[in-house]
DNA sequence: AACTGTTTTTAGTCGAGTCTAAAAATTTAT
DNA sequence: ATAAATTTTTAGACTCGACTAAAAACAGTT
């Protein structure tokens, strides 16, 4: 498999929210930041090796063994995510374009050794579950701090889009996985809240609030 | 710089064993396992780039800025290589096709991350220099087990041609990097040799002795 | 100096993956 | 139901890096 292929298969995976989705080919390109023509020659490729069933105009969706494919790469993905995270200590912002990269490396062998050293993480540093050999994922929780109830408390388990910034954003303000959240207020008229994390007080817009998992204590 | 042209310099770096020393189109080609036409559109892109000064006919050698590159990419195959090694226990066989593709990664950030989590190894598995951010290398022993002199004890310090097959072959009689040596006798007509190595005794050709370096202790 | 043999370069082709522009199919709106 | 707007596909071109086959340059010999 080139670099190209897995990385459509990879978007295609992430793409899918629901298993039987149909992706759109324009969906497809913009995630890639090609052009749709592109996206189609390659949904045809793809089709071809059976890693993708593809419909002329209607849409694709990956085969059994194109899931399976991708789960691998972002398998490694992730892997290498907690790696640089953990080892290396870069930020959680930083990691995602070395990872784009890492997760092109072919070796199994090298991939279970990794996860050997790492202690075998279920999920990567911005609380994305870690699909393990055989593609499964341990379901993580998909509530969001915007529909927490006042008073309540919550642990932070990860954010929903990854963006830089964003990332940037939290770490500055000392937001990590695994930090504490209290619901102190929630205006009525836009949403944004005060909340408390080990002590300090943030307000947070919508925008912020529902970009963030939590699990109820 | 794309992949293949960071194979081209790196091919010219390990080519060059003299600082001005011009290389062969065909011998470039050689080690790359490609064809001679190939290596001469590619040198000409090089040259274009002033990463590699090239003659029609004569031969090429890389630019001092090419010669940097090149430093630069066998910095981080050798540093993946003690990676694989130190931390994922992979056998010093093994480490090869992976690092050559653990080479590729360009982020700065984490070339230097990943030496300061390797302790700033100065050589790889094999016993090769790591170059470092400038692209200067210590220079290690180049002392032959070979022309050691009889009863004369050495600690094993490289392998010439660190290939595969003779890798696993020393590891299987449990000989490994830092090992020291004693010469116990050295066939007249053949030079083959009898070594001891912890306590064992060991009997190797002139073949195996010609491709270990040693530092006298 | 010319002939032979080797090395190197050029010229043209191919596949992967991208693009633009145009055609075809689908969807939406009148 | 047909026209308009949008989406998708096709067709043709481009770059990169490889290849083959043929031409050109070089090296060694007589």
């Amino acid at each position: 498999m080139t670099r190209a292929e897995e990385n459509y298969l990879k978007a295609l995976y992430h793409l899918s929210d629901r298993e039987d989705a149909l992706v759109s080919t324009t969906e497809l390109a913009d995630r890639l930041e090609t052009k749709p023509s592109s996206a189609t020659d390659m949904l045809q490729k793809l089709h071809e090796k059976s890693l993708v069933a593809y419909t002329k105009y209607k849409g694709a969706k990956l085969s059994e063994e194109g899931r399976q494919k991708a789960s691998q790469i972002v398998r490694k993905h992730r892997l290498w995510e907690v790696f640089l995270v953990d080892k290396l200590d870069f930020g959680w912002e930083e990691v995602h374009e070395i990872a784009e990269q890492l997760e092109h490396i072919k070796s199994p062998e090298l991939v279970e050794r990794l996860d050997q050293f790492l202690g075998c993480p279920t999920t990567d540093p911005h609380g994305d579950p870690i699909p393990d050999q055989k593609g499964q994922v341990v379901a993580i929780s998909k509530t969001l701090l915007a529909d927490q109830p006042l008073q309540s408390s919550a642990t932070l388990m990860g954010i929903k889009d990854s963006d830089a910034d964003f990332l940037t954003y939290l770490s500055q303000k000392g937001i990590k996985l695994g930090s504490c959240i209290t619901v102190l207020d929630k205006e009525p008229f836009d949403q944004s809240m005060t909340i408390e994390i080990d002590g300090q007080m943030h307000f947070i817009s919508k925008t912020i609030s529902t970009n963030i998992y939590v699990q109820t204590l």
